[in-house]
DNA sequence: ATGAAAGCGCTAACAC
DNA sequence: GTGTTAGCGCTTTCAT
């Protein structure tokens, strides 16, 4: 009961409280919050005390106390497969830096596709009050999503989501981008053309497969099954599945992969054999990590930019969070892919030489 | 006034609160709080009743409330310096799977070697109520901390740090794997070794490199100063720095390099050159990320193992957080490093071969 | 324009 | 063993 009531010292940390502010200025706990959250209706001179008393003292608002009374948290939940994948670090690194100059915090989290640990991931983003959450697993683990969906969270997913209203799905344009690599690999001379494709119960690798076919249809190729291969978008995956194709009698003379890693698996698993790439075959990858620049020979691959990933996932966040975001209505964000073509793919063996490429075919004899 | 008060429907989300179990289990609210906190005191009758009903009604704890009157968030923050960095994905992994098997969840952030992005990241991580923070940025950026030391926070360095009573440091033992590395080459018969540092502003690249100049000492060889060049811990730099080394009259037969990354660029720059790994030069890494492995040749490497470095780091982090934890007096927590050999390595060109290291030869001629 | 006061959901004394 | 109650630090009516 009496007045002095500061010592009781069972908090840890003795944090300077907005209390201690308004002491200073001399003015109310309701004057500070205003003034530092820049409400236009304060006087700039009081305003001005204030600011000065929350240096002297290095008053750090509560953000846990501001979002307990506001119901918003300003966080962010990002949900990747694995944070191991060269991929997954560039998305995060660009969707962590647009959210924190929007204002949000991000709390990621890995499912190493179990199950048991994405559920208790989601119940942590769910306890931690996460405003919103992107599913960026590309279409696995779509299940868990339920416990989500009943409370209307703001989601989003990729390529394809339960259809409804607080749902918001990034569309990756696979098809550009796989028929502008196949349409290179056709224009340079190659018939025999093989994919190894991502784990199928992943939707986005059924989906890039899927794009690979209509590609070769389109240009005027049979897609052999036997060419086509599943591999699991890993370099382990990419070495095992090579060696599969090259044990094949109608060897394939280019090779297209669901992703990067699986590529890197590809000239890895070549490396060793008397198939040089891209003299005796050619390979594309998938993704464009950063990474691939600098292998040997740096990768021809089909760009999915973690950037344009990141904005659009960041903004469909907002939109679902966000009361009146102007956006608020859309529900499917476009995501483009291309091609960006470096040295792993040439002519075919025994084809003519062209001039113009012949920049790519000087690394073949190193 | 009136006893109907629900529909005060400000808040985005209608979340479930405590008193809704209560109600439910036909309970006190504190006795809600206390069965799932699992405090041995409450009857076990009740405990059943009110995990029935947590179920029933689908209830999460609020986590903004419970550190709002606890006074720790349960949150540990983990600076890196940047994410992209293959290393770092490792250790941030190690690093959250342990502190949420204990039952702390993680904020992240990475510096990138901008120190106005990292006081920001600094005043976030305060904010959001971290309860103590790890600096993994292998000895950039300290003067920043002196914000956190005011307020006596649990915080953990690598490598060194302010000596003061909230602080905790791994001691990583670089000698060890280092002269390791050194007495594996000079017994291949290596006399000429190179070494590429990391940016010497960094503790840790300084520490290597001395720790390098050091075991050549001990090893009877002279580091000659030519054959120690700066690097910067990237692919890039690596190959740089390999360029430099190999325009010098006198060729060293090995290098020994700051981190893998440097390896790699190395690896790299010598790719299309006349001078083979190991068959010409041997190299050794630091580190041991999971890439050194597919590397071709695999990289012999020192060892820093992300789960020794992320296991300390949580347990220094907790020692100083928790009231009476164990180890709380605890202040340098050692770090050990090992040579891992793989096949980058090998007998100087021109000295007799071996018949033992006849596999690491046969890919020479690839 | 400013202040007083009512909670946000929860834990921890403190009674019973 | 269980319930009542006082806040944790903040935002936000509601008066003034």
């Amino acid at each position: 009961m009496s007045p002095v009531k500061k010592s009781a010292s069972k908090r840890r940390r003795a944090a300077v409280s907005i209390r201690d502010v308004a002491r200073r200025a001399r003015v109310s706990i309701a004057t500070v919050s205003r003034a530092v959250n820049r409400i236009s209706t304060v006087d700039p001179e009081l305003a001005k005390r204030v600011w000065k008393a929350v240096d002297e003292v290095g008053y750090v608002p509560n953000t846990q106390a501001r979002a307990l009374v506001s119901g918003r948290s300003h966080i962010l939940g990002l949900i990747v497969s694995e944070i191991t994948n060269p991929f997954f670090p560039e998305l995060v690194q660009e969707f962590e830096n647009l959210a924190v100059a929007q204002g949000y915090e991000v709390m990621i989290g890995s499912t190493n596709y179990d199950p048991v640990r994405t559920e208790s991931l989601i119940r942590r983003m769910l306890q931690r009050g996460v405003d919103g959450v992107a599913i960026m697993t590309f279409g696995i683990e779509e299940e868990l999503v339920k416990k989500l969906v009943e409370r209307e969270f703001p989601l989003v997913f990729v390529d394809a989501g339960p259809e409804l209203p607080n749902i918001r799905v990034l569309k990756v344009d696979y098809g550009q981008g796989i028929r502008e690599a196949v349409q290179h690999l056709a224009a340079l001379g190659h018939r025999q053309i093989a994919f190894i494709s991502g784990p199928l119960r992943m939707r986005s690798a059924v989906a890039r497969r899927d794009a690979f076919r209509k590609a070769m249809r389109e240009v005027g190729l049979a897609a052999s099954a036997r060419h086509i291969v599943e591999g699991d978008h890993t370099m382990e995956g990419g070495m095992t599945a090579i060696e599969r194709l090259t044990a094949l009698p109608e060897l394939p003379t280019a090779v297209l992969c669901s992703n990067d890693m699986t590529a890197i698996g590809v000239l890895h698993g070549l490396y060793e054999t008397t198939h040089k790439v891209p003299r005796d075959i050619s390979v594309v990858g998938f993704d464009d990590i950063h990474l691939v620049q600098f292998m040997l020979p740096p990768l021809t691959t089909v760009q999915m930019s973690c950037k344009d990933l990141a904005t659009a996932a960041v903004q469909a966040l907002r939109a679902g969070i966000e009361p009146d975001h102007p956006k608020a209505a859309q529900k499917e964000w476009p995501i483009p892919t291309r091609l960006v073509v470096r040295k792993s793919t040439d002519f075919p063996r025994g084809t003519l030489p062209a001039l113009s490429k012949s920049a790519a075919r000087r690394r073949t004899d190193a």
